[in-house]
DNA sequence: TTGTAGGCGTTATCAT
DNA sequence: ATGATAACGCCTACAA
């Protein structure tokens, strides 16, 4: 009830001056071993704790980290959780908002964030944005920002990612050495770099094997379970339908799995399957999923360390990009014997 | 790189002062208007904001949320979704900390977060913790909070939690229904309500129909996929053995499953299987997996709302407690063909 | 070693 | 209708 206390009252109840408090406090090299003592012991008895808005208001900067992610799943949740990690040990509070993946709502996160007077941004950008005027502003103002996961192209920012191209390069070369012919991707929207990436790399593995591209086998459809689920539907009505499908994302191998399953079609004999994020689901369902694992936790707290020297020195880090591996896990979604496959031919 | 305008800059620019700047800005009744109109263009041209930390400190708050969760997987960020919303709307802007489910992490989650002086506190309690007296701390400062989800018992606090008990009960009566004549239950860690409630329903309906209570079939475990495994291993090589298990959370009820399909059991006919929350994830895996479903969306709303509430009239919301409903969600797990059942039998 | 005074950006009280 | 001033809690030249 009674107002926390402030370095006013520990100086008139001391009858020195509020400097000196402050000095004290700060364990100033030229203050009174005494005055120290007897602050630090009624610092003790009022349980005196300085004020965090006065200083953020004195030092301008409020230590804390805007975070705006498109949404908490499993993954992205897993990488907030690193950087929180290293924002914790580096004395920073985390702000973590979500944009759901709309553009409006990500304007509109990023300007209370500035309104909050974050020190700085860690963001992974919505599916929907494909204008970065929000962003732009907060690097006229020179604040450190950092992104992570999805980063943007056309736009210069310091950030870390995953091996994207070679992730799809990795899902589409297993899928073709196991014998599939016609394999379909589930790309998600297309003005994601994320998407696009995976793409490339699955190209490459298709030119890599001499195997021709087949605009009818790309599909753009949201990050969504559902939406996979009807793009794949209308991937097996196909006259030619194709015989394997990479998801670039797990959640989307799902909605493809079950389309597959709707038609009666059997994993991985008549369709082969690899999905992206290795989460945890992928190895319950029947069959296990195989899927692109990324370092997740390990990219949170990547993107809090290079924010963290972004804060230190913007210069040096100005586009700079850390790049992660990423590792494909095999499991029974897409092993198919190739004895069969022989026969089958 | 330079500096935010300020009001200052606004009445020196107008050649009038602070005051009046501050007035116009706020539309109080007596500025004239065309000073008004003055003002008002050139905040469009320098594009001028308040700065929100002067704002705290001059009124002594925040208007920012401290929310407090043990983790966030699938449940409780739909949760903090729901109570984002919420905050959003009414102005106010979220931080979420994540304890970890430990209590220490908890802890310092409490004070970071009062010292950034967060006008109130959302919190869901870690499974560690059994002792209150960071909590009770806030509550002595005066300080808003609402808890969710996983309420104290022993510790009087405004919040929202599912009717955990009638939850337990319709799981365990179904499994009843279905025949299953020894109920296992997976509960959680016996310190937590939510645990304990599930648990006396699970009591009440062996009591209904005259089952007798068996303290083997009673096994307190993390709530963990890991722990519920190898719970659920032991209790598969008793003489004994149940021919159900009512898990308390999915990702409980998934190591179960995990651990009876290792043993060649079959689900639904050898064992019978229940989980709770309703996670997307049950419907995937083979078989699916009866669940008990919880509003999670609307529980953070009504915590959000309930904030709102408390900020508000502290007094009259001093130990309200809401309650919402749960509903069973049937699937293949627990469906015992009940001529199989008489046959077998 | 300690104190004084000014300022961070804003609002509220009191004059004018 | 407008201005001057103190205050929110803290820090930091500068002065003593």
């Amino acid at each position: 009830m009674n107002k926390p206390p402030t370095i006013k009252d520990i100086a008139r109840r001391l009858n020195i001056s509020i400097s000196t408090v402050s000095r004290a406090l700060r364990n100033a090299s030229d203050v009174n071993a005494d005055t120290k003592k007897a602050v630090m012991l009624l610092v003790d008895e009022l349980n005196y704790q300085p004020n965090k808005l006065a200083l953020s208001l004195r030092q301008q900067q409020t230590h804390t980290i805007g975070v705006i992610v498109p949404n908490l799943d499993y993954v992205l949740a897993t990488m907030v959780k690193g950087i929180d990690e290293v924002a914790l040990e580096a004395g920073y509070t985390v702000m973590v908002c979500q944009s759901n993946e709309s553009f409006g709502r990500e304007i509109v996160n990023t300007r209370r964030l500035m309104e909050s007077l974050v020190d700085g941004f860690i963001i992974s950008v919505s599916s929907e944005t494909k204008i970065y005027d929000h962003f732009k502003k907060i690097q006229e103002k020179e604040t450190p920002m950092v992104m992570f996961d999805r980063l943007m192209p056309d736009f210069t920012a310091p950030g870390v990612r995953i091996d994207n191209e070679d992730g799809g390069f990795q899902a589409t070369e297993h899928l073709v050495q196991q014998g599939y012919k016609r394999i379909a991707i589930l790309a998600g929207p297309p003005n994601l770099g994320i998407s696009n990436n995976r793409l490339e790399g699955y190209l490459s593995a298709l030119k890599k094997y001499k195997i021709k591209k087949d605009n009818d086998l790309i599909i753009h459809c949201d990050f969504n379970q559902d939406y996979a689920f009807f793009a794949t539907e209308e991937l097996l009505s196909m006259k030619k339908r194709p015989d394997a499908i990479f998801a670039i994302s797990d959640r989307m191998a799902i909605g493809a799995m079950l389309a597959i399953k709707k038609r009666s079609l059997s994993i991985p004999q008549d369709i082969g399957l690899v999905g992206f994020n290795n989460e945890p689901v992928v190895s319950l369902v029947t069959p296990a999923i195989s899927s692109v694992e990324q370092p997740s936790f390990e990219m949170g707290k990547v993107a809090g360390k290079m924010f963290i020297e972004t804060m230190h020195d913007g210069e040096s880090m100005k586009g700079v990009v850390q790049v992660l591996k990423t590792k494909l896990f095999v499991r029974e979604s897409s092993l198919r014997n190739s004895v069969t496959t022989v026969t089958k031919k």
